[in-house]
DNA sequence: TTTTGAGTTGTTCGA
DNA sequence: GTCGAACAACTCAAA
């Protein structure tokens, strides 16, 4: 193998698949080195993943696609390797002069330990690893209370970030005209899905599209599953193929609604950042209490939209078709598995986690504990979502129920998994019992 | 330190 | 049909 002598600086792409607006990428493209960009498909993160035919990874090769598409363009390429980071950066160090590498921060436990492990490696070598805040508005410790704890509650949380933010805090990194800076280099092939050990699905990546028009009515038709009342960015977020800036610039003159879904994204993350315990602990630890029945062929029927609920089935249904759920609906569904089932919300979040294309750990953990009544700023455990009417509420010609169960009214259709009276006064009774 | 007001998303019951 | 209270008292944030 030659080492090419040029000192370069890698850009390391995670989850901030774009060329618009990218902080790190800025950075190094304005360090002075010629920059080679540089992806990883992560062993350690696809060999937990259960599904070969995962979308999500469907989405990131596409992404990743267009993203070669235009680096090539610019007389470079970008360099796709698969295996754990550390190798794969071992490799780069021995063919390159790696005058420093450079991303943006991930907050998630594994991310966090990951990168606290590759900066320790570089060190060695006297690589300086320089990472930056990109995906988020406000990072760790910069939304806390007078004090320097961090809010546990939405509202106070809300009203500080809203505060705290200036004018600079959404400017656009000029990304795109430094692109000259990237390493001329012939161009590299980009490995096919199958070569990571994954199967092409139905999931094509197409670029976020910014729907004025939905954030704008987003108050009003957020929770009426059968229209496209919701922006469907949370899968771009996911993967950074959006800036959050770009988001938070368009949210604040359109929908305050809106800005404070942005808002909750954060709100999550810092208290992930600050309990990394809610992972597999409920946040308030009395809530672990709870007596769970945790009958498995009830969770089967809860999985497969088989409960004989039309408004759970139908959500659980578009998740197995889609990887997508509508917002109302996760909530049915999820109170329905944690208090009509009394099924430990551990199960459900990682039943979603497999699922959902928009799947973030931080928000998925947090909507589920509050859900279950076990996490911050919970809704209270009383509060017992009836099905029936939440479908007169929010779909009351039923066309979501018919879109997805057309046969609900069929009699080969199961009967309710159990009467919602009864559910809900076993729910309360339990956690009661459980709680106190 | 103490006190006070408030807290994403609901349901049910009785007037 | 509409409205307010109860659900069960709890924890947090801020003054």
């Amino acid at each position: 193998m030659t080492r090419t002598d040029e000192p370069v600086a890698l850009f390391w792409f995670r989850r901030d698949l774009r060329l618009e607006d990218n902080v790190g990428l800025t950075h190094a493209l304005k360090s002075g080195y010629s920059v080679l960009p540089i992806f990883i498909f992560d062993k350690n993160i696809l060999e937990k993943l259960e599904d070969r035919h995962d979308r999500r990874l469907s989405f990131i090769h596409g992404a990743l696609e267009s993203l070669q598409k235009r680096i090539t363009a610019a007389g470079s390429s970008l360099r796709v390797m698969h295996g754990t980071p550390e190798e794969a950066l071992r490799r780069l160090l021995a063919e390159y002069d790696v005058r420093a590498v450079y991303a943006n921060r991930d907050y998630e436990p594994y991310a966090v330990e990951r990168d606290r492990q590759i900066g320790l490696m570089l060190d060695k070598s006297g690589i300086p690893f320089r990472t930056f805040k990109d995906q988020v508005i406000f990072e760790k410790n910069e939304v806390v209370k007078s004090d320097g704890t961090p809010y546990t509650v939405f509202t106070p949380y809300s009203r500080v970030w809203k505060k705290q933010l200036i004018q600079g805090d959404l400017i656009v990194s000029p990304t795109e005209q430094l692109m000259n800076n990237l390493v001329k280099t012939g161009p590299f092939p980009l490995p096919s899905l199958e070569e990571t050990g994954f199967a092409g699905t139905d999931m094509l990546f197409k670029p976020p599209e910014i729907d004025t028009g939905i954030i704008a009515d987003y108050h009003k038709t957020r929770n009426i599953p059968s229209l496209d009342g919701t922006t469907r960015l949370g899968i771009h977020l996911r993967f950074g193929t959006v800036s959050i800036r770009r988001l938070v610039a368009a949210a604040i003159p359109l929908s305050e609604v809106w800005l404070n879904e942005l808002i909750w994204r954060e709100f999550f993350m810092s208290i992930l950042w600050h309990f990394p315990h809610v992972v597999d602990n409920s946040f308030r630890k009395k809530y672990d209490n709870i007596s769970w029945r945790n009958n498995e062929e009830e969770f089967e029927r809860w999985c497969k939209g088989m409960t004989g609920y039309p408004i759970v089935d139908a959500g659980m249904r578009e998740l197995n078709a889609t990887g997508f759920m509508h917002n109302r609906v996760r909530m049915i569904t999820a109170s329905f598995l944690t208090k009509h089932l009394l099924t430990d919300w551990r199960w459900g979040e990682a039943y979603f986690a497999a699922r959902l294309l928009d799947y973030e750990l931080s928000s998925n953990n947090g909507n589920w504990q509050w859900a279950a009544g076990s996490g911050c700023d919970a809704a209270p455990y009383f509060r017992v979502f009836n099905p029936a009417e939440q479908t007169r509420k929010f779909d009351p010609d039923l066309s979501y129920v018919k879109r997805w169960v057309p046969e609900h009214e069929d009699p080969g259709y199961p009967r309710m998994i159990i009467d919602h009276a009864l559910a809900r006064e076993r729910a309360l009774k339990t956690y009661k019992e459980g709680i106190r």
